[in-house]
DNA sequence: ACCGTGACGGCGG
DNA sequence: GCCGCCGCCACGG
């Protein structure tokens, strides 16, 4: 068992932490893990970190456009619409209102 | 240790 | 508003 990065451990907590109805772009995810510019590291992350009960659909792309989740953005964008998002398209719906934002 | 890969971000056309 | 290019960073072979 090869121990997992620090920084990937950082990504996994944020991940954990969005709260259901909320999002948070990859680039947010790796400035909370300490990486303002490893975004495309993060997503990197969770493409071989593969799941791990976390909420990997609260993670969006920049803008809160629906990207990623394995080439599956329509299963991404149900998994949000049921908890409560508005998703048009490829896109969420006042993606300002529900950014998370943690302080 | 090197190189290619990719669930990204920002800017320009 | 969509498409494409380049830059960034960690992963895996």
């Amino acid at each position: 068992m090869t121990a997992p990065s620090a920084f990937v451990t950082r990504v996994l907590l944020v991940v954990s932490r969005i709260p259901p109805g909320r999002v948070a772009t990859y680039g947010d995810v790796a400035a909370l893990a300490g990486r303002p510019r490893a975004a495309r590291a993060v997503g990197t992350i969770m493409r071989t970190a593969g799941r791990g009960g976390l909420p990997y659909h609260r993670v969006v792309a920049a803008g809160g456009r629906i990207g990623g989740y394995g080439g599956r953005p329509q299963v991404k964008a149900a998994l949000l619409r049921a908890e409560g998002l508005v998703v048009r398209g490829t896109r969420i719906g006042s993606f300002a209102g529900c950014r998370w934002r943690p302080r």
